[in-house]
DNA sequence: TCTGGGGTCCTAGGACCC
DNA sequence: TCTGGGGTCCTAGGACCC
């Protein structure tokens, strides 16, 4: 008995939930329409493309280029500044259509999402006709379209929602493979990114064809493990299973592109503190704990390095992290100007298997005092408690995160 | 007014142990 | 005397995804 699985994509998602929210308020031109892009703040050093409609994209405009890259190509270009409140919003509509056909929905991203249809015909018809009454609902009830890609498993569900666009439904089972997916350039493929595109196509391997019937033996000396994995996936060999559960928390970070390049050890120490604020906070609402700590440091030159370092007892109070923040800063920096840093923590533990000893309970005052804190801000308001080392900085006390349009960061200097 | 943020997984190489 | 081999753990960096 074979498995139906389906893979929904929202087509052009930010740009998307942002026209019809614009024409929700009343705006009479429609963002997908005309050329345009979802886009960060330029004063803010956060000017890339997130998202760009299908005129935008007739411009050769790309997701992750520069705005200003993407004017050069389309001088009336229209800009849109991220809502990300409003597409988790719709994303979640979304999830709640989907899960009126089957209980078994995975969110897989903002914009992405498994359903597992087997056995699910008896409810609601062929998987081609449940997957265009999805589609159509979505469109009329939300006022998006997506793309249904319908497969054998989840890799090839994915294909087949990546094929024509938008407001589409695909099938691609393994005897549609030669026809749908073989003659694709291979960089299409999910997992081959431009590096491993390019390795490939230096050696004669130019599309998913091509690679399906590459020697596995050749694959695993040029890229390892991935070749193996990028085999399989070519002849459309997956077999992960769509889960509706929370994935276990492996590790997390917050980071961010300042406005200015940081040049003093101190303005850089409080924006790492501000950084660890963040991250730690979100560590210990999961009821986490960490033990490896790690920053990283982008320079002015767009050079990238890091550092990390495992303790011995998983902590999680923003003093306990923050001192190995400031240790690893103190010992990899140069004094060369910091355009964007980040602090991340992995190799997580759940509190309650929290394996007890003596050098733990260093962490348990201040514990309870993040976690007072912690709930202060979450009643109150991320703004109503914050260390006064803060006060008149010019910095955020809470540095890191998403940024919504009305909330640029503003880091200028703190002398 | 040029280049985001949040993740996962893998590998090379060094330290260290027996 | 002149250079093993296996194993684990750790760090830095890089690949990929959205």
């Amino acid at each position: 008995m074979s498995n139906i699985i389906f893979h929904v994509d929202v087509n052009s998602a930010y740009l998307s939930w942002e026209a019809v929210h614009r024409l929700q308020m009343g705006e009479e031109v429609d963002l997908r329409q005309i050329p345009s892009v979802v886009g960060g703040n330029e004063k803010s050093r956060h000017g890339i493309v997130l998202a760009k409609s299908i005129p935008a994209k007739k411009y050769n405009i790309q997701t992750g280029e520069t705005l200003f890259s993407a004017r050069l190509k389309c001088p009336e270009l229209v800009v849109a500044p991220p809502r990300y409140h409003l597409y988790m919003k719709c994303s979640q509509e979304m999830e709640k259509l989907l899960n009126r056909y089957s209980p078994n929905v995975q969110f897989y991203s903002i914009d992405e999402m498994f359903l597992d249809y087997t056995n699910m015909e008896k409810h609601f018809g062929d998987p081609v006709s449940a997957a265009h009454s999805i589609k159509n609902r979505i469109k009329e009830e939300l006022g998006f379209t997506v793309n249904v890609g319908i497969g054998p498993n989840k890799l090839l569900a994915k294909m087949a929602s990546d094929l024509k666009k938008p407001d589409r439904v695909h099938t691609l089972f393994h005897e549609e493979m030669a026809a749908k997916m073989w003659p694709l350039s291979v960089d299409k493929l999910f997992m081959v990114g431009s590096r491993t595109a390019k390795k490939l196509k230096a050696k004669g391997i130019n599309t998913i064809g091509d690679l399906a019937i590459t020697d596995r033996s050749k694959l695993y000396s040029m890229l390892k493990s991935h070749g193996v994995l990028i085999h399989n996936y070519a002849n459309g060999i997956e077999n992960s299973k769509v889960r509706n559960d929370l994935m276990p928390v492996k590790g997390l970070g917050n980071s961010s592109t300042f406005a200015f390049d940081v040049c003093s050890e101190k303005e850089a120490l409080m924006l790492l503190l501000s950084l660890t604020e963040t991250v730690t906070a979100r560590l210990r609402r999961g009821d986490f704990r960490a033990k490896v700590i790690k920053i990283h440091i982008k320079d002015k030159d767009f050079y990238s390095f890091s550092h990390q370092r495992k303790v011995a007892t998983a902590i999680s109070s923003t003093d306990a992290i923050y001192k190995v923040v400031k240790e690893l800063f103190l010992e990899i920096w140069h004094k060369k100007p910091i355009r964007k840093m980040g602090v991340a923590l992995s190799d997580i533990y759940t509190s309650d298997c929290e394996q007890l000893s003596f050098w733990a309970e260093e962490d348990e005052s201040k514990r309870e005092l993040d976690k007072t804190i912690d709930n202060i801000r979450m009643r109150y308001g991320s703004k109503a408690v914050f260390r006064s080392c803060f006060l008149h900085s010019g910095i955020k006390p809470l540095e890191g995160g998403v940024i919504d349009s009305e909330d640029y960061p503003m880091v200028s200097s703190i002398l």
